[in-house]
DNA sequence: ACAAGTTCCGTTAACGTTTACGGTTCGGGC
DNA sequence: GCCCGAACCGTAAACGTTAACGGAACTTGT
C-alpha cells in the first residue's frame, strides 16, 4: 500500500547530487545549471516527489499575506463575506495566513486605489469583489502579472488574469425565480418585471436570460419586460419602478436581483401595489425581515455571503500551498427563503455568529493538549 | 503584533527542566509526577502554549484511520456522500488520512456489525449512518467510551454519545416545502399529505412537524393529514399511498419527505391523479428526472449529499487533529429543484465529478514545485 | 601569473515535535 | 553491603524542508 513518499534526499541520492542542489532546481533558484535543473526535475516527476507541506511550513515559517478588497455596502451581504473569510482562515491548522481588509466605502470608489495598494505591499493573495469589471481590469493585469493570484467575489471580472471566481450560480438563480413566479401566479396573464444592477455585468445578464427563458418555455401566459437597470443607486431604482408602474397597469410580479430591494418595495408601496404584485428579492438582511413576514415579499433568494467567504479564501489558500489548479470557479446554488423558513434562516445566522464567537474565546483560552 | 508562538522548549525553560518532561506531561504519558505535570500544565496555559501541527506531523507521521459506514442505498444519495468524503480528504494538505468505507447493503443490515469492525480495528474516528438509531445505540456508546469520535450523517442518533451531526435543517425543508405547497396551491381548499421514513426518528418528526405548522399558520385552506410512515419499503408505501388516495378523494397534494419517492409517484400514476396532484420530493436522482421535467413532482428538495459528506469529514478531522470543540451541529439548508433549473444541477453533478476526476489526473502528475 | 569574481554545488543548522534510549535517585529485598 | 526494579527525568536523533554559508572549479582583468 502506502509505501514511503519520495523527498529530496530520494531525489539527491538518485542523482548522486545533494538535497540543495535538488531544492534549488524545483524553486528555479539561482546557482544551478541548466543541465542538473533537467535532470531533476526529470526524477522528481518520475519518482513522484510530492513536498512535504508540514516540513516546509516548518521550516520557512513564512505566513501568507491575503488582501481582502470588499465593500462596505449598505446591507449585511458583505460584513458576512468578511466574516466568512475570516471563519474560514480561522480554521487553517496551519496558522500561516494573514488577512489585510481593504474596505471601500461606496461601489466603485477607491477600489482601483485598494487593489494597487495591497499589489503595492506585495501581498500574497487577494480577494476581491470587481464592482466595475471593465475599470479594475488593468489594475487586475498588473497584478496577474506580478504573480498575485486574485479570486473574485460575487462578481466576475472576465479577461483580467484572475485565478478564480466564487459567486452564486446566476443561471440557477435566475431559473428557479421564473419557476416561482410562474407557480406562485399560476394561470393568469399578465407581465413580469426585472431589476438588475447593469446588464454589462455578466452576472445580471445571465440572470436575465435564466429568468427570461425560463419564464418563456413554461409560463407562456408571463411576459417578460426589458430588464430596469438600477446601478445600485435607491433614487434611480425608486423613480425607474415608479414609471414602471405607471406604464404596465398589467403587471403581476418583479424580480430583483440586487441589494436595492428596498426603493422597490417603497415605489411599490406608494403606488399602492405591494399587495398586487408578486415580488421575489434577493439576499436577506434586517429592512426585508418585515416584508417577508408579511408576505409582501414572497420569497428571496439567499445569497450566502458567508459561503460565498469561506469558499474564496479557501480556494486562494490551496492554490497558494498546494500550488495546483482546482476548480476554479465555485457557483454556489442560493438559498430560498420565505415567510415559513425566514425563523429558521435568522436563528442559523445568528447561531453562527454565536458560533464563531464561542470559537475565537476557545481560541484564546488554548486548551489543546490533545 | 505576532510576537513568536510558545513552543515546548519555552516551557521547559520556563520551568528549568526539559522538553521531555513537559511532552510528556501534556499528553498524559507516564514517567512524570503528578506535582512536575500540574505545574506543567500550569505555566503551558500561562504562556498560551498551542502545539505546532506541522511539527508533530512531521515528526510522528501517524495517519488518520476513519470509518465510513454508510448505506449501499437505491438511489445516489450514499454515493455522493461518500464522494463528499473522498473529495474533503484529498483536500488536506497535511496527508494524513486514510479512509475506510463500510458500506451496508440494505437499511440496516449489519450496520452494527460494520460499526463493531471498525471499533475493533481501533480507527481514530468514525462517520456513520444511524439507520436505526435506537437499535444502534448501544455499539456507539461502547465506541465512545473507547474515545473514538463519532459523527452522523443524515440523521442524528441522540444520547449515543456522538460527537456530532450533519444534516439537511428539517425545519426549513418541511417549513419551506409547506410554504411552496400553499403558494402553488394558491386559494384552494384540500388535504394535504405528507410521508415519512418512522416518526420515531427525530428528523422525520421534525420535517412534518414543520411541514404541517407552516401550513396550519399561514395556509389555513390546506388541511395537512397524518404523516405516512414507509419504513423505506417500496411496496408499503405503494400500498399506503393508493390507500390514502382512495380514502381522501380531495386530495390537493403530497409531499415526500423520504429517498422512496418512486412508488408514491406510481401509486399517483396507477390512480390517474399525477396530473391533479402537487407533489414536493426530496433528493434528485435519475429516475426522478422525467417526472420533475415533465412538472409531476413540481419540485424536490436536494439534500446536498456531498456537501453533507463533506462537512462530516471536515468536523471530524478538525477535532482529531486540533481537539478542540468546535460547532459539532451542523444543518444544511437544502437546494430547490424545479423543472427551470434542473439542467443546471444536473450539470452541477456532473461538472463536479469531471473536475473531480481531473483534480486526480493532476495529483498522479504531481506538478508541485512552487 | 595572481587576485578577484562567477558559477555551481555540498554541507549544515535550524524549525517544533515525537520517540527511543540512557541516566539519575530512591526504596526494598537479599 | 550490593543488586534490582521502579519512578522520574534529560538527551538526542529523527521527520523533510529551507536558507545560509563555504568551497571548488573556472573565467576574467591586470
Amino acid at each position: 500500500m502506502g509505501k514511503p513518499p519520495t523527498t529530496l534526499r530520494d531525489i539527491a541520492r538518485s542523482l548522486g547530487t545533494s538535497i540543495g542542489t535538488v531544492h534549488r532546481a524545483l524553486h528555479d533558484n539561482p546557482g544551478v545549471s541548466a543541465g542538473t535543473r533537467a535532470k531533476v526535475l526529470e526524477t522528481a516527476k518520475a519518482l513522484g516527489y510530492r513536498p512535504n507541506l508540514a516540513a516546509r511550513y516548518l521550516s520557512s515559517k513564512k505566513t501568507l499575506r491575503i488582501s481582502v478588497n470588499t465593500l462596505q455596502g449598505t446591507t449585511s451581504f458583505w460584513d458576512e463575506v468578511r466574516a466568512g473569510v475570516r471563519e474560514e482562515a480561522g480554521s487553517i491548522l496551519l496558522e500561516n495566513v494573514e488577512m489585510e481588509f481593504r474596505t471601500c466605502p461606496r461601489l466603485g470608489e477607491g477600489e482601483e486605489a485598494a487593489l494597487e495598494a495591497a499589489v503595492r505591499e506585495q501581498v500574497d493573495g487577494i480577494i476581491i469583489f470587481p464592482s466595475r469589471p471593465q475599470s479594475l481590469r488593468a489594475a487586475m493585469r498588473r497584478a496577474a502579472r506580478a504573480h498575485i493570484p486574485l479570486v473574485c467575489v460575487a462578481t466576475d471580472a472576465p479577461n483580467s488574469g484572475r485565478l478564480g471566481i466564487v459567486a452564486v450560480d446566476t443561471l440557477v438563480s435566475g431559473s428557479i425565480a421564473a419557476d416561482l413566479m410562474g407557480r406562485f401566479l399560476g394561470p393568469r396573464q399578465g407581465e413580469i418585471a426585472i431589476t438588475v444592477f447593469d446588464m454589462a455585468i455578466t452576472e445580471h445578464a445571465e440572470k436575465y436570460s435564466a429568468f427570461e427563458s425560463t419564464l418563456r418555455s413554461f409560463y407562456p401566459n408571463l411576459r417578460p419586460l426589458q430588464p430596469i437597470e438600477d446601478h445600485d443607486d435607491e433614487q434611480e431604482a425608486y423613480e425607474k419602478c415608479r414609471k414602471l408602474f405607471d406604464e404596465h397597469p398589467d403587471l403581476a410580479g418583479i424580480y430583483v436581483t440586487t441589494e436595492a430591494s428596498m426603493p422597490v418595495l417603497k415605489a411599490a408601496h406608494d403606488a399602492t401595489l405591494l399587495d398586487r404584485l408578486t415580488i421575489i428579492t434577493t439576499d436577506l438582511f434586517p429592512d426585508l425581515v418585515p416584508y417577508i413576514r408579511s408576505g409582501g415579499v414572497v420569497a428571496t433568494m439567499y445569497q450566502r455571503p458567508r459561503a460565498q467567504g469561506q469558499m474564496a479564501l479557501r480556494m486562494l489558500y490551496e492554490f497558494l500551498v498546494e500550488g495546483g489548479q482546482r476548480s476554479n470557479e465555485v457557483t454556489l446554488a442560493p438559498h430560498l427563503v420565505m415567510r415559513g423558513n425566514l425563523d429558521f434562516f435568522l436563528r442559523r445566522q445568528s447561531k453562527e455568529s454565536v458560533s464563531q464567537s464561542i470559537r475565537e474565546k476557545s481560541r484564546e483560552l488554548a486548551e489543546d493538549f490533545a
